[in-house]
DNA sequence: GTCTATATATTGATAGAC
DNA sequence: GTCTATCAATATATAGAC
């Protein structure tokens, strides 16, 4: 049978495979980094041994380079979500939440697009530079219509845009943080509810039209 | 003459030795964390032998926790300066400057910080839920008693202090992608100044009472 | 497809001459 | 104090049996 490393996953138990793979080398990266996540780590928490893994995928590189791309086409969908024919301010207030959900539910994604931003994004800086910039510009043009239109307050839509992420993505990111300042009492389940209700109302305090 | 790896220096000399190995290791260690980073690299940074290098400090890691504590120190100092008796608004004003100005005066410190908390805080975690958090809870106590004044609107002070965290660091952390989207119209040395007039906006309006 | 054994390269750290 | 040479430990990837 050929071989199906650095090739298309043909059949249902080499595509399942690869996702075992995956899934754990997102445990691995995101917490170490490319240069400190070994194969050994990443086999052994996939449950295979090394040399299986690399039947699979050719190298270090190219397990990374795929969970890099995924990462990268699902962190900008709620970008993409946006909708300029949509209500100005409920729209904005759904991409916070869509955002902070993110967070929430897909930390280690967050974090492997952290570790690759920290490093000047050797991999993803011609996605920075195209895709996403054209999809922020695209964003921040319908943004700057709404203010134009005196439907929101005038302020700075690229500002804007870069502070929602910062803000949501600290949540993910920046975990470790959160809870040990929170403590035990508020630092449970809890704080993305509470994240959530503050960063609704720090944005939209600037955004709705006579404060 | 007694060695001075491992021991305080007592030279002139071997002090500035000493710093010009912290420096260049900040410049590796802020860019490919810690197990990114090889002390070949940070040798030739340094413009000297890696037995040399080993020569002022016994090993990798001692340099690592030196620059971490060198730096926490520092991280925290906006914070500490944060005034109880103050003007709450020029205050936190104050504060939101001050941590921009880190972000854009000590970028590599603020990545060699994200880089620890990506990695769920290995080496600082004592110092989060100790020093940092009492900090914090100390701070917090203070914003509070500010609302409870009616001196500024009532919100979460935890979150709010996250968010002026993570806003400003953004620009340090983030700093390719900031500047890939900006693009080079606006992505040059200006944006730390129209970063700093939206930033003071966006915490302003929801702080100020009365809209 | 999965394994053991291993080739090859990198890296942290030390030995010892000068 | 600084250097060359090198050890020992890891880590990526492959060979080849089953």
């Amino acid at each position: 049978m050929a071989p199906p490393s650095k090739v298309r996953p043909r059949t249902r138990i080499q595509r399942e495979k690869q996702d075992v793979i995956l899934n754990a080398a997102l445990d691995v990266f995101s917490l170490h980094g490319f240069r400190g996540a070994t194969i050994d780590q990443i086999a052994e928490a996939a449950g295979m041994s090394k040399p299986n893994l690399l039947y699979y995928f050719s190298s270090k590189e190219e397990i990374h380079r795929r969970l890099l791309e995924d990462m990268l086409d699902l962190w900008l969908d709620p970008l993409r979500e946006f909708d300029a024919a949509g209500d100005p301010v409920s729209e904005l207030r759904s991409y916070i939440r869509r955002k902070l959900e993110m967070a929430r539910d897909f930390p280690r994604e967050s974090r492997l697009f952290a570790n690759e931003m920290l490093q000047g994004a050797p991999h993803a800086i011609d996605v920075l530079a195209g895709e996403l910039k054209a999809l922020v510009d695209d964003k921040a043009g319908v943004i700057e219509s709404w203010m134009r239109e005196g439907k929101i307050t005038r302020t700075d839509p690229y500002h804007l845009i870069f502070s929602i992420w910062a803000t949501t993505q600290h949540y993910a990111d920046f975990d470790v943080q959160v809870r040990a300042v929170l403590g035990p009492a508020r630092g449970g389940e809890g704080r993305f509810e509470d994240a959530a209700r503050y960063l609704e109302n720090l944005f939209m305090h600037g955004l709705v039209p006579k404060g």
